[in-house]
DNA sequence: ATGATTGGATAGTGTCACTCTCCTATCGAT
DNA sequence: ATCGATAGGAGAGTGACACTATCCAATCAT
């Protein structure tokens, strides 16, 4: 397949393709000549990754090319491959605060949670710090948030977390179950986040409306 | 407080929050003279507000805007304005894909999973239109995606949303539960994702290592 | 042989969130 | 009153980022 062959069926456009190869992102076709490269199915697939990681993930293509570098690696096993993936992926979470007088506090907290749900704490792990980071800006605001608070919380991410590992196990084949790992963990995350915004919505129109509405068939 | 004070006090340059006065993030301080305005703690409070909206919650300045001009629009009662509100949030998934051939099959998904949790569809929603998106990323990657896989994300939702309107409740007062929502609804997101994340590290380390730690305890 | 196409390299574009510079008006101290 | 310092406002500028447009030489199909 050519390049424009490739445009056409994953609708990227060539000039997006171009920039792709050079930064990287999707490794170079097999050269039939010293100008025309040939690309095959699984370049079509890592291109669908790349722009489902940048489009619906919202991953930089810096923090991509980490990523796809990693599941690429083969110089690692598989966990150390995951691990370093999924560290990969950003939170986009700017700023982890200098001056920030509630980060210890918020360092604490993110801790406890992990701690009572028996995990590892990682503190240079970037959700760590994401976590840390969210929770500080909580307590600045003034809200109230605790590793009591947020054990809930935990406890969901769990859940999410297991069924989504089993959901690579059972779809994916071993070759592939990285790039599942990774697509799942970053397009799970904006389903996730819909299904949080619709349940809210849902929620607080029938509380504030008395929940007047006919067709309301909870549980 | 002249604009110094309220700088030093919040961490943000005095630039920036002239700039976020140009952009109506901030209303304008009061006036004390044709040069000078004081500002209250109202004020600061706001400018935390858009701080975490923006930084931690990566909303938009044109996004912060309109979901700052909805809490703050008294011409709508309290259900209208949180509504408002949490819809002018963003997901950030830019494109709703007009050629994309998953997509009937993806708002059919996004359908059902609302219908069968009892919640009310509305098409024109941007968590909708966001949900529709991921949906249509992950069958395009070929993962298997309905309405049955999604319901145990879409109940969790539900809890969270429930705790999270508690939260809203019981630590805001009237005046300022919509403020709370806002926030609430923007900075627990970066802390799902990251137990999230953190409890896939976890899982899957567990899982590829053969669980050889000793501190596990899980259940 | 030749006109179109391909792939590679380079530079440009639009957006966004600031940030810098400049200017005038006022403030506080003398 | 005066004078340097500072406040606040307006506009342009900056740097990062994700593309995108333009060239160009080397092929390929005919």
């Amino acid at each position: 397949m050519r390049l424009a062959e490739l445009s056409r069926r994953s609708g990227v456009s060539t000039a997006t393709i171009k920039f792709y190869l050079r930064e990287g992102l999707l490794p170079p076709g097999h050269r039939v000549s010293s100008t025309q490269a040939d690309y095959d199915e699984e370049h079509l697939r890592r291109l669908q990754l790349v722009r489902a990681l940048i489009q619906v993930g919202g991953v930089s293509v810096a923090d991509a090319r980490g990523v796809l570098a990693a599941v690429d690696d083969a110089s690692l096993d598989q966990l150390s491959r995951m691990g370093t993936a999924v560290a990969a992926l950003p939170q986009a979470l700017p700023a982890p605060a200098d001056d920030d007088e509630e980060a210890p506090t918020a360092e604490r907290v993110a801790v406890e949670v992990q701690r009572r749900l028996g995990w590892r704490v990682v503190p240079g792990n970037p959700a760590h710090q994401a976590l840390v980071s969210a929770v500080s800006a909580l307590l600045r605001l003034g809200y109230p948030c605790d590793g009591e608070a947020l054990l809930p919380y935990g406890e969901l991410a769990e859940r999410l977390a297991e069924h989504e590992l089993a959901l690579v196990e059972e779809f994916a084949a071993p070759t592939t179950q990285l790039e599942a790992a990774v697509a799942l963990t970053v397009l799970y995350e904006p389903v996730l986040l819909s299904l949080r915004r619709l349940a809210q919505a849902e929620r607080a129109s029938r509380l504030l409306s008395g929940g007047e509405d006919p067709d309301e068939a909870p549980e």
